[in-house]
DNA sequence: CACTATACGGAACGATCGTTCCGCTTGTCA
DNA sequence: TGACAAGCGGAACGATCGTTCCGTATAGTG
């Protein structure tokens, strides 16, 4: 691979993660090109498809998640580890809009690679969420699609009525105290 | 107006209902005309533009829930009335799933009419929020921002990643739970 | 320095979708 | 029933966007 090929991918893939952040997955790819400073077609010699650009680009966030749910490591309260992960989790989707639209179809559409990692991330936060049951400190019976499916929610919806961060926080809040009692029922 | 230009009206809103409900509001205006058993020309006679036909939609669907606000009425407890209509909230928004787009975007881009009737459910949902506040049945300093929010998010991630409904009625278990206890801090 | 495989740029293509336009059909009323 | 206005259907237009193609430029090599 030539030296200027490895040097465009790579701004084509930081490109891409700023154009589909800032507008969203449904970008032009010329907008990625003019970004990236290079032509439509350099794009499509790196990613055949918009598709495969989309994903490596959510493959990373993917990545960095999993790393936060398995970063807990030694010692720390298994309930304190998993809402402290709440927060991280809420905070990179925050960041990374595209996540959001990837972790919203969850199931449905993702490929191959996301796939794994999807599954990854899974089974991460379902160890977790299983530790912080054990320890009293999650009402039991909770699923990870539950899990995903509140954080994702509270940050689709802080994200696409434009409020601040401090009202998904406050939001937040409300999800963490509801998992952590028991349901009155 | 002729009698078949009432009729055919009434055929493309409930056609437009159904096909937006199913392919999103996305859909093309094509499937609408098709499913209404009309022309697309027919269409664009009554609803001058897409966005026109969305609206049509929409503020029914929304003056349904202003009514579901204004609803709880003679005796009943602000705090059981106001987490029944969280429930008949969740599952108005889950059957038509182009509110949640509506609602979702809130604040942002809704036009002229709908503005008014979102005001109108805003103000509807604040009142049930501060009599259940009140009554005690809520945290102190609740939004109404932060409620709609809540509710609309479950929805969105239960509607994306093609959940059932006892998914979202766990979620919404989960946020209610976390509605009324205070803030632990 | 010359030569070649690799990579680049961007015009062009085809598909999709909102919207317009106009010739034809059909209610309505005398 | 006849004639006119109101309404209809659907082909066609223009814009957008993903993707392809090919003539040109350039990095790497001897």
């Amino acid at each position: 691979m030539r030296a200027d090929a490895v040097k465009n991918r790579a701004r084509i893939l930081q490109a891409a993660e700023e154009v589909f952040s800032a507008n969203g997955l449904s970008a032009p790819i010329d907008l990625v090109a003019e970004q990236a400073g290079v032509g439509v077609g350099t794009v499509y010699r790196h990613f055949p498809t918009k598709e495969a650009l989309f994903e490596a680009i959510v493959l990373t966030g993917l990545q960095e998640l999993v790393a936060a749910a398995a970063a807990p490591a030694d010692g720390e309260d298994a309930g304190d580890a998993f809402y402290a992960f709440i927060r991280t989790f809420a905070s990179k989707v925050s960041i990374k809009h595209d996540l959001i639209d990837a972790l919203s179809a969850a199931g449905i559409d993702i490929k191959s690679q996301c796939a794994m990692t999807v599954e990854d991330l899974e089974s991460g936060v379902d160890l977790m969420i299983r530790r912080a049951e054990a320890a009293g400190a999650v009402r039991p019976g909770v699923t990870t699609q539950e899990v995903i499916g509140l954080v994702v929610g509270v940050c689709k919806a802080v994200d696409m009525s434009s409020a601040e961060d401090a009202s998904r926080d406050r939001m937040l809040d409300i999800v963490c105290d509801g998992l952590r009692v028991p349901s009155p029922t």
